[in-house]
DNA sequence: CGGAAATGTTTGCCTTGTCAACTATTGCTG
DNA sequence: CAGCAATAGTTGACAAGGCAAACATTTCCG
């Protein structure tokens, strides 16, 4: 029987609400996005990082540290962007083992398309349901989960 | 270039903190707790939906559209932890199309000490770095996602 | 009552992710 | 400068997840 006497703190609920919101808001917002998108929002994720970098180009590796999936598997997700056409491999000058991945024409405008229909699922399927006291609250809160 | 002419609205930056949350703290809790518990978070996730379920057992259904992960592949995840014995499959009485999934002794066990061990990983990972008033705010602004 | 639709679960096929081993190159240290 | 450890990235073998079709049973409805 579960313990009632001890009930979980705030904090477990906090996590229990990120993990959720997370699960919910993403399996909704997955499906429709590739549909209308042609692509997946691990794509959107790599290409927003290129985006907004320097150059709009990365390193294997800190593509791999600032991406939210995969952390494995990078290799293979860039083989299928680049197959796609949306980014491509270059030599990085200075050191023959290191690959700088770089944002196409096309990836770009796939990006800023892709966001905006990404944008405007999460807007339905998460915004809605907060308020703006509660948009800030969350976004004070979780905001240094992104940099480190 | 970047548009730097709108900034991202709070609901956004409310947004990727709950997805990158999410993904750093999950990612670091995995390794760690599939180690030490020898069974993964998908396993604990539903175990922990059966163990607070009355009679510790669920249809596959409600197992499905409860849990955390996956949706579909319910069927494959029920069959390993089933062979690790930690759940069994049962006929339900007057539908001969349903299975109840029953928490086992030993599963009930595993979710007890899995549970405390995962806590400690939270606690850890994502507790410490929020003040109490953020927890609760956070909860209070997410608590909606866990029940619909 | 009989057949069509709905429900509950499993199966097959394919994509994606993970882990460890491997290759190539660079940097360090004596 | 020789040798060894560290770094960058890829590859292979395999596990896990997604989707649609298949199967079994039940319900609905004329």
């Amino acid at each position: 029987m579960p313990d009632q006497s001890t009930p979980d703190p705030a904090w477990w609920d906090a996590w229990r609400g990120v993990a959720f919101a997370n699960a919910r808001v993403l399996s909704a917002a997955e499906r429709t996005f590739e549909q209308r998108a042609g692509f997946s929002l691990a794509f959107l994720d790599v290409l927003g990082r290129l985006f907004d970098a320097p150059g709009q180009r990365l390193r294997m590796q800190e593509l791999q540290t600032r991406s939210l999936f995969t952390h494995s598997g990078m290799t293979r997700l860039v083989d299928r962007i680049e197959e796609a056409g949306l980014v491509r491999r270059e030599r990085v000058p200075g050191d023959r083992r290191g690959v700088s991945v770089v944002l196409t024409t096309e990836g770009a405008e796939a990006y800023e398309s892709g966001l905006a229909l990404h944008r405007a699922d999460i807007e339905r399927e998460f915004a809605s349901r907060l308020t703006p006291l509660q948009h800030r609250a969350v976004a004070e809160a979780l905001n240094g989960f992104w940099h480190e």
